[in-house]
DNA sequence: TTGTAAGCGTTATCAC
DNA sequence: GTGATAACGCTTACAA
């Protein structure tokens, strides 16, 4: 790793490092001859100083952290795209990691942020730690972790810091309203993962909107749980082969979503003629298909880059209240919210 | 920044910094007490080594850098995923920087890697380098950078060096081989990005295919160039109204299978009664709507832990010489290559 | 305007 | 076995 440093540029310009090191952060006096012959000894040297050796003497690193569950998912890779882009014009470096939404490599993820001294942190958590426990440590590893950090898309509660979310609960709610003003009244709820607050959120919002109108919730109608494609495949299978079924949902999230066209295709049921529904994000190679499909619609690479620009500002501003930026899903309509007589 | 330090546990325990140096490494002797006492004072303050003092001193970093055109895009974003599994399994730091496909910023995101002293480099370039001067830069740079590099995906000719690719030639072989065998004899081929090297060597897989097979090459079949979904679109349809027109196609990228999508779809022309085709990797969401399009496919993600695992194997034997792995697509057909009577 | 020297938090080389 | 001490490459007072 031996390379040209900043000595080496000194004795051959036949000046001090000090004088140096100011011509390269273009701070504090430098005569202009003395100026120009170092940056032409350093150019002729393809001189570039050390990161690693500025950020021990600063006492402050330029990295920044961020650790996503996938970054073979969509939406964490529009996420990642958006702090990239911004930390790439502001002049920071990004450090990287994923923790498979596991609890495990999570805290490993938060370490290993902590061993390279990050400026600061992006945070989508593996869960929410909500118990008691789970939520001690992660407060505790965050603290120790020493810098400022912004909590991403999955909320942890009672921590009062940085984050950007999204309102969960009104697209939900705005989401079910469609359905209702489309004319359904038996709408069932495909919640996806009620581990997480945000799924939780969306059934609330869910709730809301058919209370709101009035309308009745059947509990089979309800099909919540920790459940992925599969799942999802099997319960909507036996829903709609009951007599009584929805005639529209609101489907909380991609994976259930994929379930449920699967279960779709497979009862040969039409959409929205037998059953109709609208979706929190859309499915990717949706537009590209362009399936007539509602969803709500965030714009994902935004909240990533205000996640960055929030915790850059906070280098700036260490003593201001914690921001929380909440970002309301736009709802798309397509066509799948439709209520139509099956022909 | 400011953390506790191995002075501090060093003095805490009552020993000399090297000796808490020698149980952090584990290497070195020291006794089994002594290694106790530091291990509980180290465990009581949470410390946590500095990896950046740590790089300094060791005159090595255990960081990894790896450059991507985009973060947000499905083939690279499985890149990634190799790429930092391996990573995270051998404890190494992933540094990520993405290019936009633009020159410039490529070249920035080198220098940045450099600046960061990369223990290692994997690398899919903004484009081939391949006039000289550009060449020239690229391989001054790459050599400025001072640590082994992986070249992934987009080869740059005349580098001896570590690098991962796939063999479009002999994937655009057997696509074009496939849609010959299903009966086509008038097929044509939709080139996208020319500019690039990967571009050209799947026309050239299909020239060969179809040379072998006795075919003609009928020049107006041929639609090369450098462009997206709308060029696409705009020659498919200009093409597809000739009276002489191809019965499939060969399309050798995403973008443009999109562009040909549309194309037939607002042509009212069926696939594959009207125009069969076999393209080059899969669509985003195509395996999830069970769209019947062929392809041709690569297990992504293991290209990116392909190279991660040649970089790292690198640091072990800097000696050996340069490895080339070319990985051939697998040809997976779904039923768009068909050559079938129009109903 | 410039140079000297003392850090920054480690590791590594020696003596002891 | 263990502890000084000199690196590592830079920044930053403080002198000059």
């Amino acid at each position: 790793m031996r390379s040209v440093n900043i000595q080496d540029i000194a004795r051959e310009a036949g000046v001090g490092k000090a004088t140096v090191s100011r011509v390269i952060n273009g701070k504090g006096y430098v005569s202009r001859e003395t100026a120009a012959k170092i940056r032409a000894v350093m150019d002729r040297y393809h001189y570039q100083p050390s990161a690693l050796a500025r950020s021990l003497s600063r006492r402050e690193s330029d990295a920044i952290g961020l650790i996503i569950p996938e970054a073979n998912n969509p939406f964490f890779s529009s996420l990642l795209t958006g702090v990239c882009e911004v930390l790439e014009k502001c002049g920071y470096t990004l450090i990287l990691r994923t923790s498979g939404n596991d609890t495990q490599r999570d805290y490993r993820a938060l370490e290993a942020m902590r061993y390279q001294r990050v400026r600061g942190l992006i945070y989508v958590p593996a869960c929410n730690y909500e118990n008691e426990r789970d939520f001690e440590q992660m407060a505790s590893r965050l603290n120790d972790l020493g810098s400022p950090y912004v909590i991403l898309d999955r909320p942890i509660s009672r921590l009062d810091c940085d984050c950007v979310l999204s309102d969960n609960f009104s697209g939900a709610y705005a989401a079910t309203e469609a359905l209702i003003r489309a004319g359904h009244r038996a709408i069932g709820v495909i919640a996806g993962n009620t581990q997480l607050v945000i799924g939780r959120e969306r059934v609330e919002g869910f709730r809301k909107a058919m209370a709101q109108n009035g309308l009745p919730l059947h509990r089979p109608f309800l099909l919540t749980g920790s459940f992925g494609q599969e799942e999802t495949y099997r319960q909507v299978t036996m829903l709609m082969r009951e007599p009584e079924h929805p005639t529209a949902f609101f489907i909380a999230n991609n994976r259930s979503e994929i379930g449920f066209l699967h279960a779709m295709r497979d009862l040969k049921l039409k959409i929205p003629a037998d059953a109709a529904f609208v979706s929190f994000d859309e499915l990717p190679g949706q537009l590209v298909f362009e399936l007539p499909y509602s969803c709500l619609d965030r714009e994902v690479a935004s909240l990533g880059a205000k996640a960055a620009q929030l915790l850059i500002r906070r280098f700036d501003e260490p003593g201001r209240p914690a921001e929380r930026l909440v970002v309301v899903p736009r709802l798309t309509l397509r066509g799948s919210e439709k209520r139509i007589a099956r022909k």
